[in-house]
RNA sequence: GCAGUUAUAGUACAGUCUGGUUAGUACUCGUGCUUGCCAAGUACGUGACCCGGGUUCAAAUCCCGGUAACUGCACCA
């Protein structure tokens, strides 16, 4: 289904819808989820902590999302997070400077350039806004972070445009008394917050929005001894360095030299794995191997992780080798010590990073998922069954005869152990069908034979067959049917 | 941030050009009846003119400003 379909649904069945609505004033950019979308993002949340946090015996921790300014004056945020910017003074429009004035003068100029070094390019060869020939004014630095004060003296402090700053500054600390090992994996889930130009398309592009991010720290000098590598080896992943997106297993990824190492072969590979997991069709994915431009300013080697949508390729996740450029700049900014001891070599360990848009994978998850199914007409959210809000639906076929409490006795049982939802309005067949537009993967169904036998039906949303079994069964069937894998 | 388009119920749309009675339709939603396993029927019901200002006897409708969404450009560390 196309974008417009997936927010009909959002809108309508709770997944997700503005900010502040009922207010003129409310901000482009700020999306919350409904009953449905939270329940949707805690349980890809729970995936992702089994496939990658428990699988490879990583940590998770979370962190402030206020940090000081020093935080990003290490970080390189403070100066390389800001874009030189330039405003025309007739129409308004604003240019990046740097690739204006390469663009129209032929002269480059490095963006974290001098502000006067602009200024003085722009009046030196007399550069006039490309749309309507009009003045630029002077240059300014516009910073992508939220800027806050902290307490009455309204120090400066900044809301986190990544959640790994954490990560970095708490190292130290988790690696002594965490007893670390390297390599040795950190993850964090919460909010960052970007001050974007122009947001656009709700989760897809926020100003406040959810990571779930993963920093594995490495001895450089042992990239290739990775035992666990033998797990992903025939793993497929797509990997695009030109053209093209190619199917290779990790180990013909690794043998062609089109990922660096094994250590970063495996991440690609379990990641992989990961999103197969949460129904994403990954035969529409791609690891797009960054060039020197495109890379963030700490990058040595980058893939972006990328998912064919009707909208086009989406950045799910960014997977940086980071080298040690964080924990050298922390140490050098606190003056504190990263060094750890790897077995008896001392090493400033470099970083691996998966950076997860979660936002943008439940979008994909929702698009994928929807299917139009025309024969029966209906739209159905085919979830994978553990990643669906509502797990089963308890309906009774009708009210009467008493099957209304038979149903509320059913449900009273299960509710603390699944996501139920208990529904005796309107006719069945619309029951089924709200069911399936959440993609509740189980409906239970009481009617009169239940009171004679104590059998109810369960039917499958996908295949809409129904079955009649024993009530003492639901648990066991719906335990193996709903069970994370 | 620029340009264009748009903004009416939970959703999708009509009405606005040409200001004037109770803002209409479909689906949805709630309650009853009916049927008794796939959006049926039936009756009743809930529910909206994006915000602010102006013009006018009178504004959902005209004008100005704001905000948001969509599309394109620019931006996306």
């Amino acid at each position: 289904m196309n974008y417009e379909e997936v927010m009909k649904l959002a809108l309508e069945r709770g997944f997700y819808f503005p900010s502040c609505e009922v207010y003129s004033d409310a901000n482009a950019g700020f999306w919350e989820y409904g009953p449905s979308g939270v329940g949707l993002k805690n349980k890809f949340l729970e995936l992702w902590r089994r496939e990658l946090i428990r699988r490879d015996g990583m940590m998770e921790i979370d962190g402030s999302q206020i940090m000081s300014k020093s935080v990003f004056e290490a970080s390189g945020h403070l100066g390389n997070f800001a874009d030189p910017i330039i405003k025309c003074t007739k129409c308004n429009s604003t240019y990046r400077a740097d690739r204006t004035i390469a663009e129209i003068a032929n002269i480059e100029i490095p963006e974290s350039a001098d502000l006067n070094e602009f200024d003085n390019a722009i009046n030196e060869n007399k550069i006039k806004c490309p749309k309507c020939k009009g003045d630029f004014g002077t240059t300014k630095k516009f910073n992508m972070m939220f800027k806050v004060g902290i307490g009455p003296q309204e120090e400066e402090a900044y809301l986190r445009p990544e959640t790994c700053q954490s990560i970095f500054v708490d190292f130290p600390r988790l690696f002594k008394t965490m007893r670390g090992k390297l390599p040795l994996g950190i993850a964090q889930v919460g909010k960052s917050f970007r001050n974007e130009i122009a947001p656009r398309q709700s989760l897809l592009r926020l100003r406040e929005f959810y990571q779930a991010e993963i920093e594995v720290f490495c001895n450089p000098r042992r990239l290739d001894e990775v035992e666990k590598f033998a797990e992903i080896e025939n793993t497929i992943i797509r990997v695009q360095t030109d053209a093209e997106p190619i199917s290779m297993t990790c180990k013909e990824a690794l043998e062609s030299g089109t990922v660096p190492n094994k250590f970063v072969a495996y991440y690609l590979g379990i990641l992989t794995e990961f999103y197969e997991k949460t129904g994403i069709d990954v035969s529409k994915s791609r690891f797009r191997k960054l060039g020197d431009k495109e890379k963030a300013f700490y990058a040595e080697v980058a893939f972006d992780f990328e998912v064919e949508t009707t909208i086009g390729w989406l950045e799910l996740v960014a997977c940086n080798y980071r080298s040690d450029y964080d924990l050298s700049s922390h140490a050098k900014m606190s003056k504190e010590k990263f060094e750890v001891m790897d077995n008896d070599e001392k090493v400033l360990p470099h970083v691996f990073e998966i950076s997860m848009g979660i936002d943008r994978s439940l979008y994909t998850i929702l698009e994928h998922s929807l299917k139009n199914d025309k024969e029966h007409e209906r739209m159905v959210l085919s979830l994978k069954p553990y990643l669906s809000p509502v797990h089963v639906g308890i309906l009774s076929l009708v009210k009467k005869d008493g099957l209304k409490e038979k149903t509320d006795e059913i449900f009273l049982n299960i509710k603390r152990k699944f996501d139920a939802f208990l529904d005796h309005s309107g006719a069945i067949g619309r029951r089924y069908r709200r069911l399936d537009e959440i993609g509740a993967p189980f409906a239970i169904t009481v009617d009169h034979q239940t009171l004679e036998d104590n059998t109810v039906t369960i039917r499958k949303r996908d295949s809409m067959e129904q079955s009649r079994v024993d009530i003492s069964k639901i648990d066991s069937i719906l335990l193996e049917s709903v069970g994370f894998p």
